[in-house]
DNA sequence: TTGTAAGCGTTATCAA
DNA sequence: TTGATAACGCTTACAA
């Protein structure tokens, strides 16, 4: 079924057809109904690739994805969605592409194949190839995340150095002096991942203004691999008596760690961080955190994407979002550590 | 820059571009090394839509999820990632659509409007109204999960009836004799949801058979749900001494329910069920379970879909997977339970 | 108010 | 071994 056998049924040409489906010329009231009754009974819809051929645009999103091998965590799933969701109310299609590196055959269908009319970039690098190649290409995109020299893309962040100096000079303000940063894992640190990075920043220079103590480390995105880590944390260092962190999935894991070693929250033990909603939620007790507004940031993302692809001139727009601290439970005056059983 | 470009560069004509692509004709060497050659220096690529127009295909698939607003489960993310990395695997685009219902204009744009070869349907009603769209439509399709009457289709599924059957048949060995299966979300279950019917027709099968005293309830996929649910089932029904669950996302509030209670498992409770590998692994102990393995479904799910592509009259494949129970921690001898804190 | 026809970038048929 | 050309289904400038 195309425009052509539409045309013929309602004994009108083509165009006239494509008129009245697009509103771009007038078309008398009879001619329409009868016209419009024809595609219903035919169930006629456009066929996308003519239409894209013609226009020389998609109607399709790329959605940059990092690769399936690694599991996704609840904020990127929640940028997923969001994207998706938002591209769907704007009558927008969304095309996964799940890419790590650089020459990505997938990366590489996507734009150089003009599948998509712009992208969305996630788990950005502080260097990224993509980002590099995007510009090279011409492609508009935005990125959720951001590289270390932003200034000429458009993209929407999560103020992590920020939230994190927050969180310590929140820690500070309640008395505690021995902290810890738990970030995310070694290998996304060591390849460059700018939250890992911001948060660390942030976590260092607020340690230094405040003068406290304070050490950073790495821990993978597992509940064991969080309560490996805190069972380190308080073994090696007793005198620590508050943590901040920006590594949800292993949330659960230090709750173990802390509810094991027989510390109770927040009262022998207070835990902080950047973390979505969700996470937060379901600690015991309810962490004192900035939630993530993933779900809005995967929509601001591609609200900024139409607008590059409107006008590919036009300035770069940038969101570094910082979700104010939600004060829940896990936060308290500090107190010296009991010893642990 | 197009096929022609390319072309006029290389001194040629557009087919010969096209055939040194293709290989569908024979080029001589040393013209298709001066075609490769200018390629590489171009970038170039072959439009998409274009391509997609005359050859009547669009080398992309359809994945069909569940609407943005319901948080996607561990194990349907699972599919997700590797039904876009076994596309990836075939230089296949994945085209997301997030329809719950019938009518969905994100839906009917990615069928009607000829954008994918082939779907693949997950969260699959019994009475599936997209299922019957596509039937009509003729797209090939594939389901992860079934409908009511699934004989005419070719899909995937995870057997929950007799999965959940070794379940209670497992807890019965152990000398359980009040046994509970903690199902999907009420929601879920009125609305037709397959595993959570197929589950509990499991469940009530194995108990009449074993002659035990079960109890069906349903409860949110969530960590406060799961809390709750756990801690009414504890009170209201002390006799009962193990339960079976297809609930991962309601796991960590079962366990702590049973913390609370201060019972331990597997000494005063036992627990098994059907989910996630990683939900079963961070339980603590680790859930005797049988793992869903969703990765592996997902590309069993594309692999279905590209046969139904390539023969659409050939018979439709079913897959039923029913993972072995892995025997880990959870599960014990029944013992009386102690009365509760 | 409607129709005719060109052209988007490919692929594949027919000729040479 | 290669080239010219029609056709895929649509939108839109130009004509009527």
């Amino acid at each position: 079924m195309n425009i052509g056998e539409i045309a013929r049924l309602a004994g009108v040409s083509r165009s006239t057809v494509s008129y009245a489906l697009s509103g771009r010329r007038t078309v008398s009231a009879e001619t329409r109904r009868r016209i419009e009754q024809v595609i219903a009974e035919a169930g006629y819809r456009p066929n996308a690739a003519a239409r894209a051929l013609k226009e020389g645009r998609t109607r399709t999103l790329g959605l940059v994805i990092p690769p399936a091998s690694r599991r996704l965590t609840d904020m990127q799933l929640g940028f997923v969605a969001s994207v998706v969701e938002a591209a769907a109310r704007v009558d927008l299609d969304v095309l996964l592409s799940p890419s790590g590196g650089d020459h990505d055959r997938s990366f590489e269908r996507v734009i150089t194949g003009q599948r998509v009319d712009g992208v969305i970039l996630m788990e950005i690098r502080l260097e990224d190839a993509r980002v590099a190649r995007l510009q090279q290409t011409g492609t508009p995109f935005v990125t959720i995340g951001r590289t270390a020299h932003p200034e000429h893309m458009s993209w929407v962040d999560v103020d992590y150095a920020g939230l994190i100096g927050r969180c310590v000079h929140h820690l500070a303000d309640l008395g505690h002096r021995h902290i810890a940063l738990i970030n995310r894992s070694q290998e996304l640190v060591a390849a460059g991942y700018g939250p890992g990075h911001r948060a660390l920043a942030g976590f260092t220079d607020a340690v230094a203004q405040r003068d406290l103590s304070g050490l950073a480390v790495c821990c993978a995105d597992e509940t064991t691999a969080g309560q490996a880590c805190m069972e380190q944390l308080l073994a090696d260092h007793p005198q620590i008596t508050a943590v901040a962190t920006i590594n949800e999935a292993a949330l659960p894991g230090m709750q173990r760690a802390l509810d094991d070693a027989g510390l109770a929250v927040p009262r022998d033990f207070s835990i902080t961080g950047v973390v979505a909603q969700h996470w937060a939620e379901d600690f015991r007790p309810p962490l004192t955190a900035a939630d993530v507004p993933a779900h809005d940031m995967g929509a601001r993302a591609v609200e900024l994407l139409l607008q590059r692809i409107a006008e590919p001139t036009s300035a770069p727009r940038h969101l570094l979002i910082a979700p104010p601290i939600a004060l829940r439970a896990s936060t308290g005056p500090s107190a010296a550590r009991p010893a642990g059983r």
